[in-house]
DNA sequence: AAACACTATTGAATCGCTTCAAAGTCATCG
DNA sequence: CGATGACTTTGAAGCGATTCAATAGTGTTT
């Protein structure tokens, strides 16, 4: 691949010029600048980016680690954060850790020896975060996104998971359900705490009491929802809705339902975050608290790219994106068991359905 | 952050040793070794990649070119690719490109610049190809995923459509349907047209002729297979299964359904490429041409690094995977009416269907 | 024509590694 | 004891850009 001396080489001019062709900082003289322009074309010259970074010690690439893009969430805040990334021409390296504290550890040290110029991080859960610790004080901005490690003053753009979980108890007992139990996530980690936080204030403000007995610890994955949801459903007192704290384990909640032949949400409601199948073929449709994916990731990135050009305060901000909580058939109203209308929430959380068509029973 | 000269003036030896032991190449006496190590440890030092890059010739990076990784079909190929990738110590750098030919060319030109050892692509439609040529002429390795660019001679590793059609027609023509249109992807596209040949050939081993008013070119998005499906069910003589060429589009087809009130099985059965929800809460839940997205990207990959590595062989080599058929209740048997058994297919592709559970109705 | 003020262009030093010829160490042997 | 040979260790050159002091070129003014 050509290099910058055989351009000047073939233009007749100094690399110098050359380099002040290509970045276009420097006025260079029409002539002087069509032969470089031609050399360039004819030789089909790509700056060698990897001496440019070397150099001006900046390598227009950012990390963004995440635990597996395979859950339909990370999809969207790769493409809020990739598109963001592109407009102001950095590239993004992903990488999955699968939840595991040494994957996230290696990727991590990894991504300083390149020299990514900031890390987008979604921290595995754990309180080992002495890698990021020392991965800041090296000078490398990190930000944050959908949770925070545990003890940690830093950027991040997350949801307001108790407004969301709050909004969503909110919907559930104006539509007619008090008995509302909640499958939570490990409550070692922050989302987790604060959307059962949510959830309580939510009763609360009810006049609702919390009992114990309906707060059940998932661990956020299909099995948990499934082996939760049939412990609460085959109680004698059976709550007459839950509250499932992401869409994995609502998955492993639906098998329980299927399996002991409960009905949703005739039997039981549910309701849950995460909008796991936004389409109208899921059944039954449920009603989510939705988190802005796109969003998260875009916020993030330009957060981050701020960071690198130190045009941002100086303190770690944290910002909080708002739910928006999606009333389906899964928490449909009980009082009248024929066909009904959305239960329309004027609170400050939007709400939006897709259109329901009818359903041949 | 920390230089190998401050490593290497902390540790009293010279740069070369400091090297010699990051790499592991040479040996270093026990002593001098360990001083090294310390030095490393005590000032966080991070081998500067960037610089490595430059002198050897090679980045460890790998890029990732996708249309969009919120099509669930491509974080599977990405996990696939990137498994395979950190095994070998490569990173990925993934960018999605929309589908649009001058974000392709954007992206791929970026990172010939920051010269990525390899490039993993699943191509645009479109027959402007050139700046996949060029970029192979200046010595790129490249292997295309899913798809190949219109008429090149490349590494691939692909889905064997043929088949996938074919025996997914073969299983409907055994179920009992005879009268199976067709919504195909866009014809420019090499996927579209192998799964329409895979349809004719199911058809024809089967003694069915081909009929053209049972062939409808989709664009493989949502709406086309809205429209068309639309338009098969208010014929007269409706089809009694449609064959739906990708995942997106059977969306589409669903919602057509629904608005018609047209129900499947019963009226029409639907069978599709791309698993789109393999879980049990998708209604109905779809027979589908399954794509093994992992081993495609990891088998992509893997291709690439060895092409990288110099150990492969020198022509193109074009990879079938082998598609699976899953056989889920929107193509039930209508022989009886009632509850039906799955109707087993003994040929050479597997089928695993989700346990049926009974649907309350 | 000389002096001056610009602007345009040049090219050597530099970024942080790797590499390798050369120099240094050390035990062993004649 | 000096020579030999087998390892170790050193340190300068070089990868391909950028940058900036120095130089060349151009036009204006006196």
């Amino acid at each position: 691949m050509a290099t910058i001396v055989e351009v000047a080489k073939r233009a007749r001019a100094s690399t110098g010029t050359v380099s002040n062709v290509i970045r276009g900082a420097v006025r260079v003289s029409p002539g002087l600048r069509a032969r470089v322009e031609a050399a360039i074309r004819d030789l089909d010259f790509h700056p060698n980016e990897i001496a440019r970074s070397l150099k001006v010690n900046q390598t227009y690439m950012l990390g963004m680690v995440l635990p597996d893009i395979t859950n339909p969430f990370f999809p969207q805040v790769l493409r809020g954060a990739e598109d963001k990334a592109l407009e102001r021409g950095f590239l993004l390296v992903a990488a999955n850790t699968d939840e595991q504290m040494e994957r996230e550890r290696r990727i991590v040290s990894a991504l300083r020896s390149r020299r990514v110029d900031g890390i987008l991080l979604v921290p595995t859960r754990g309180k080992d975060v002495d890698h990021i610790r020392r991965a800041r004080e090296s000078g490398i901005p990190i930000v944050c996104l959908d949770r925070v490690p545990a003890g940690m003053k830093i950027d991040a753009v997350m949801l307001d998971n108790v407004r969301g979980a709050q909004e969503c108890v909110r919907h559930l007992i104006r539509t007619g359900y008090r008995s509302i139990a909640i499958i939570t996530g490990p409550l070692e980690l922050g989302v987790a705490r604060e959307r059962l936080r949510g959830y309580e204030a939510g009763l609360r403000e009810a006049g609702i009491e919390v009992s114990k007995e309906l707060i059940l610890e998932g661990d956020f994955r299909e099995n948990s929802g499934y082996r939760l949801a049939k412990e609460l459903l085959l109680r004698l007192a059976r709550p007459s809705a839950i509250l499932v704290s992401n869409g994995v384990m609502a998955l492993g909640v639906l098998q329980a339902f299927e399996e002991l032949g409960v009905r949703c949400p005739e039997d039981v409601a549910i309701a849950n975050f995460d909008d796991i199948a936004g389409d109208r073929s899921f059944h039954p449709q449920l009603t989510v608290v939705s988190q802005p994916g796109y969003e998260i990731g875009a916020r993030g990135a330009t957060l981050l790219m701020d960071r690198i050009e130190g045009k941002a305060t100086k303190k770690p901000s944290v910002v909080r994106m708002a739910p928006t909580l999606i009333v389906r058939e899964s928490t449909r109203a009980r009082v009248s068991p024929g066909r009904t209308s959305l239960v329309r929430n004027p609170g400050s959380v939007s709400e939006k359905g897709h259109p329901q068509f009818l359903r041949k029973e």
